[in-house]
DNA sequence: GCCAACGTTGGC
DNA sequence: GCCAACGTTGGC
């Protein structure tokens, strides 16, 4: 089981419309590093979703419910998607304020490689979060 | 809305 | 293979 955290902005497609949805495709990445990080997630695999630009903040935990297929959404056979649908609330919404004043995150990638909208998050980090939230 | 950081592209 | 130019992301 592996933990992850994927960005989106709330304008576009939010952790609500997630809800609303019930499952969604998660398409549109074009990065590399990214995308290999699609490629590695396994159905059951527990996902972070944050809000960029408005809100900066881990607002939920997704589930991965498909593993990686060619992004329909475009002819360029290099970028994946996964399906992924909610999973829990989090009670308190974990801010990116936070995590930067937090020492024992400091080596969170949302901190250090803050343009990677797909990202790995180790089980000490993830616990760690969904501990704050609660 | 600005701009820094970073990734990608393309000319050489 | 280098690097300048350009595009995108995301925090502020």
């Amino acid at each position: 089981m592996n933990y992850w955290l994927v960005k989106s902005e709330p304008e576009s497609y939010s952790w609500e419309d997630l809800k609303k949805d019930g499952r969604t495709m998660w398409n549109g990445v074009r990065n590399y590093q990214a995308r290999n990080n699609l490629n590695k997630m396994k159905i059951g695999d527990l996902v972070f979703y944050y809000h960029s630009n408005t809100g900066k903040e881990i607002v939920g935990i997704a589930k991965v419910i498909k593993e990686q297929y060619p992004d329909p959404t475009t002819e360029d056979n290099r970028w994946v998607v996964v399906d992924i649908e909610p999973y829990k609330d989090l009670k308190n919404k974990v801010s990116l304020e936070k995590v930067k004043s937090d020492p024992k995150l400091e080596n969170f990638k949302l901190v250090t490689h803050s343009r990677l909208s797909v990202m790995d998050v180790s089980k000490d980090d993830f616990q760690y979060i969904v501990q704050l939230s609660e």
